[in-house]
DNA sequence: TATATGCGCAACCTTTCGGTTTCGCAAGTT
DNA sequence: AACTTGCGAAACCGAAAGGTTGCGCATATA
C-alpha cells in the first residue's frame, strides 16, 4: 500500500491532526479528544500518516505518542517550489518542470 | 459536491495535469495525449480541477482550453506557511495556529 | 491475581474515486 | 446537407476510502 503524501493531507481531519501534533506530541485518545471521531478512527489516520512518514510515533510504556515529522512536509514544500517560481515571476528553470511530468506512466 | 483543494492535488494525474498546463492552456485532448489515458478520464480530472478553482477554461470555437489558476495555488501556499514558520524555528503566533484547529468540526 | 486502560488490527459496511463506454450536442469541414 | 471532431455528461463498475464494532494483547492498577 503506497502511501503519498498528497493523498495523506487530502483529508480534513488529518490535516486537523497534524496540526495539533505540530507543536506536542500526542496520544491517540488524546487526539480523538479533540474532535467528534473515535479513537479508533483516529488510529486509522495515524497508521496512513505514518506510513508515508508525516508523522513519528514514540513508545512510552503502554501509550504511544505521535509528532509531526517536518522534515515530510518540506515535501510539500518542494513541489509548490516550482510553481510559487511562476507566480513570482522567476523561471528559470520551467523546461525543465515540464519535461519532467510529460509522459507520466499511468497513474 | 464541495471540492477541496487538498483532494484535488491528492490524485498524480492531476497533479501530473497541473504541470502541463503551468505554462500553457491546453485543451482535454493535448492533455490526454500526455498520458496513458482516455479523454473522457482527463475531462473529469479537469472537472474537479475546475469545480475547486484549480484550473480555468477558455471557449475558443468548439475547444476549451484549460490553463493552471495561479492564486489558487497560493491557497495551498498559505496552509504550509504555517508549517514553514516552523521548520524555520519563527513561529510567533503558534497558538493562532492551535486554537485554529481545535473542536473542529466532524469531518 | 483480577481488573481497567491504551492501543493496533481485522472484519464489515457505505460512500466516494477513478476509470471505461456510450451518448448527445455544438462547431467546424466536405 | 452529411460527416467529422471536440467536448461534457451520464451510466456503470471495481477498487479504495473512511467510518464503526469487536477483538486480542500488553501495560498499568487494585
Amino acid at each position: 500500500m503506497r502511501r503519498d503524501v498528497f493523498q495523506a493531507i487530502a483529508d480534513p481531519t488529518r490535516r486537523a491532526i497534524i496540526a495539533l501534533i505540530a507543536f506536542q506530541a500526542l496520544t491517540p485518545n488524546a487526539i480523538a479528544e479533540n474532535f467528534n471521531t473515535s479513537r479508533q478512527a483516529v488510529s486509522k489516520h495515524l497508521r496512513i500518516l505514518t506510513e508515508c512518514e508525516l508523522v513519528k510515533q514514540e513508545y512510552q510504556g503502554r501509550e504511544i505518542y505521535y509528532s509531526l515529522e517536518l522534515n515530510k512536509m518540506k515535501e510539500i514544500d518542494k513541489w509548490l517550489e516550482q510553481y510559487r517560481r511562476i507566480w513570482e515571476n522567476k523561471f528559470n528553470q520551467l523546461d525543465n518542470v515540464l519535461s519532467k511530468m510529460k509522459k507520466q506512466p499511468k497513474k
